[in-house]
DNA sequence: ATCTAATTGATAATAAATACTAATTAGAAA
DNA sequence: TTTCTAATTAGTATTTATTATCAATTAGAT
């Protein structure tokens, strides 16, 4: 089933790849498979908590392996997406909630700078 | 000029329009504007700092008239886009080039939620 | 072995945004 | 004013990312 395949694939690779990606490397070793079952597939690993979804401004979405509690910077450079590991923000959701009125089920961080391998230049 | 046509209209628009919304509404006024010129204009207000874009995943970009330091939170019903003030979490940015080494220059958060409108339901 | 639901590949369609182009306009310099 | 150059425009085509559609195939339960 093409579902483990797209699976088993993003598990492989450890730099957020986006679905074309994805579907490259799939597309190495099954090259019968269609762009469209990537993306369906995509779409019901993340629904099913099995993959993350990590979407960036201004660019396609990418898909993450890791599901353990970490955040993105994105290097404005070489547009290459680092994982951030720190601790939540104290009381954010509470600050929000409190600031909104809204009931706070999720929230997206993107930071965005030079990474070190692009300040060596 | 077309410049200050749309960059006028966005600063009377409170509700976070994305571009086609902008463009419907300077359209209403001055028909002939072309969707281009009001793409193209939101573009240079933003980049010469004159109103925001707030870029929400899964849906058009929404461009914001207030600079003064705020987050958002997009509606999971309704799709509504709303203000969130609070302080800026503390050390977040030091916090964050610490753990990735990376300078960072600016970043995003949405947070997404039900809003109190949406809740009387 | 049969049936139904899920999945697939292929392709068309959509949405948002940008690129292109020839025509028009604005503003500076003469 | 006239003239020149650079900026801006409307209109349209193109691009990119993604979803929708659909007939054919497959999987798994009975």
């Amino acid at each position: 089933m093409q579902r483990q395949i797209v699976l088993q694939t993003v598990l492989r690779m450890h730099d957020h790849p986006t679905a074309d990606i994805v579907y490259a490397s799939v597309a190495a070793e099954h090259p019968s498979i269609s762009k469209a079952t990537v993306y369906r597939n995509l779409n019901q690993l993340v629904s099913q908590g099995e993959i993350r979804r990590v979407s960036v401004p201004n660019g396609a979405d990418r898909y993450d392996f890791n599901l353990t509690d970490h955040y993105h910077v994105r290097c404005s450079q070489c547009g290459k997406v680092y994982d951030v590991y720190m601790p939540r923000p104290e009381n954010l959701i509470d600050r929000v909630e409190d600031a909104s009125g809204v009931d706070v089920q999720r929230y997206d961080i993107l930071f965005e700078g030079v990474c070190p391998a692009c300040k060596k230049e």
